[in-house]
DNA sequence: CGCGTTTGACCAGCGC
DNA sequence: GCGCTGGTCAAACGCG
């Protein structure tokens, strides 16, 4: 059974994707899943942020039209959206899926050469042979993919921009119709050869101006556009001293202290307060107005004393 | 030429 | 078993 815990925030300015997450400029009403059920995986690291302190470019993001995003489980996806597809298949398990890196393995021997292969239809013979063989290792990798599904992680996000931004490099795979909606859905997979997190980006057909993106799996990697610069105390958000950070200020440029570490560890947010925490980290990004206003809200989800010390 | 996108085909899972 | 649907593959194509 998942637990939600309410989070109200106010105010907030368009921004990329990560600012959903920073939750600074826009209303911000929504659900947000009880981490501590989902897996063992960070919320931050599901989005990869946990390899922010290795990156090093400037971040060069545009900045999308975007009000900040729903955290949410795929299945509150479902029950929000009308498309009954628009969260994931049945066997969509996301937040309770077990954190299983991908250990499905096919055996890379060649097929056996045989001697008849001077024989053109022999060759094309064996030449079938291997495809099918590979064809069944495939099959058999797939089903074993199937059984050991990444975690999901998905977000509901007001923007005009279907692909938002979010410090990482993604190849579009596939693009499938969605029943019932006259919105596709759209495959991603991280461009790097280690890594095997995927995303499907999809808009809901009961609100067109949602933007739903689900991720799966956990990113092996540093951001290639990311860059955290860890200047203790100094948050003033949006006036960054160039257009490039400023095109991006992520959530993660909060100081190192112990509330980054325990944002950043996997195993220290595994629970809605650490969520609450992470989500009063971005924050300190705020202005003074605006923290004013939202404090109140952010009292109710997480100790005093973490609130004062962040936005110091 | 390398990289990313498009798109039709294919496969697996599921419900009937 | 069959049809539907989601997810993935991979060839073709486009772009810088």
């Amino acid at each position: 059974m998942e637990s939600y815990k309410e989070i109200k925030i106010e105010d907030h300015h368009p921004m990329s994707f990560f600012d959903n997450f920073q939750v600074t400029n826009h209303s911000f009403t929504g659900l947000m899943s009880d981490y501590s059920t989902a897996s063992s995986l960070g919320f931050m690291e599901l989005l990869g942020v946990q390899d922010f302190c290795s990156s090093s470019a400037n971040s060069v993001f545009e900045l999308p039209k975007v009000e900040p995003a729903v955290c949410i489980s795929e299945d509150q996806v479902k029950q929000i959206s009308t498309v009954s597809t628009v969260a994931g298949d049945s066997s969509c398990n996301l937040l309770n899926m077990p954190s299983t890196p991908n250990c499905s393995s096919i055996s890379s021997e060649g097929h056996p050469r045989s001697t008849d292969d001077a024989d053109g239809e022999v060759v094309e013979h064996h030449h079938h042979q291997q495809q099918t063989k590979t064809k069944q290792q495939l099959k058999a990798k797939k089903r074993s993919e199937k059984k050991q599904r990444e975690p999901r992680f998905a977000f509901m996000t007001k923007s005009e921009v279907d692909f938002l931004e979010d410090g990482y490099r993604w190849r579009k795979y596939g693009q499938k119709a969605v029943k019932n909606s006259p919105f596709p859905r759209n495959y991603y997979r991280c461009t790097s050869a280690t890594c095997n997190v995927k995303k499907r980006v999809e808009r809901c057909f009961s609100d067109p101006s949602i933007v739903v993106t689900t991720y799966e799996g956990k990113h092996t990697h540093p951001s290639p556009m990311i860059t955290i610069m860890p200047r203790p105390s100094c948050y003033p958000t949006r006036v960054l001293p160039s257009p490039a950070s400023a095109a991006f200020p992520l959530p993660m440029q909060f100081n190192i202290n112990q509330s980054f570490n325990e944002l950043t560890n996997p195993l220290a947010l595994n629970n809605q307060l650490d969520l609450a925490a992470f989500v009063a980290q971005g924050r300190r990004f705020c202005t003074t107005e605006m923290m004013g206003a939202d404090q109140g809200l952010l009292q109710d989800l997480m100790p005093s004393t973490v609130l004062k010390q962040d936005y110091r």
